[in-house]
DNA sequence: CACAAACTACGAAACTTTTCGTTGACAAAC
DNA sequence: GTTTGTCAACGAAAAGTTTCGTAGTTTGTG
């Protein structure tokens, strides 16, 4: 029993380095770093350490075969997202989605398309609930 | 020009003590003390620093006429939670709302009347929209 | 075999957040 | 007026996060 089931909340410089490995697939410390340097400089050192401390916490996992090391995330984004939003709504919501929701669309803007995309969810959701 | 129309970012704690202030109006530290004691036991000097703390970032407001201060909010619990939002979209949604909200309707519990709700809202986004 | 380049590991510094002990002021009760 | 309790202020400790300098190792090149 080493692996952990529940995602840590990574704070906003490790969620920065889950980013650039979601989008890039598994990558070495020089790989990511470069990919940082993209909108905030980041030293090499810097992004080195976090993601060795990001392992032990079992955010990442190391392949150490090659002489670089090659890190990948340890969950899926998906299950991070669900992780930060569900306590987002704790903390801020009185545990209720619905009012993030509210919220949200209230804040950034919307496509058309995405509302329906969303219409279409809580279609899908009702119907499960009818059952 | 002293006060600022963008709220800073709240800590845990601090939300925790906004959340004490927004449910049971304008407090002293004593009140917000026992409030926060339903849940996790806090000491008063750690509260008291807290809200102190928050005033000087201008998260809190503090009315000195009685030897008790009486502190409230600086912002509105919707004010803040836009902030938040808007924070959580852009660090791990890709800047998308429209993504943060499926995650959040598939991560928690949402009720019929509170789906309905959100059709509403976008029924209304849809209208304005066109105009 | 030396030399340079790229890498990991480690420790510590800088910074932020959270907690708490102590002090002095005020006020009510005796 | 002295004692007792409550309060704000302050400083510092404790804990967590982020950054970086340094050292030692491995790999590739002449």
């Amino acid at each position: 029993m080493t692996a952990k089931d529940t995602a840590p909340k990574p704070t906003d410089a490790e969620l920065a380095i889950l980013r650039a490995l979601w989008e890039n697939g598994p990558s070495t410390v020089r790989q990511v770093v470069d990919r940082l340097n993209q909108s905030r400089p980041t030293g090499y050192t810097t992004a080195l350490k976090l993601m060795q401390i990001m392992t032990d916490k079992g955010l990442l996992v190391r392949d150490e075969r090659q002489r670089s090391h090659v890190y990948h995330p340890a969950f899926s984004k998906g299950q991070i997202q669900r992780g930060l939003v569900g306590d987002l709504i704790d903390r801020a919501f009185g545990a209720s989605a619905h009012q993030l929701v509210m919220q949200a669309l209230t804040t950034k803007e919307v496509s058309r398309e995405e509302m329906a995309q969303i219409r279409r969810l809580l279609d899908e959701m009702e119907k499960e609930k009818s059952q």
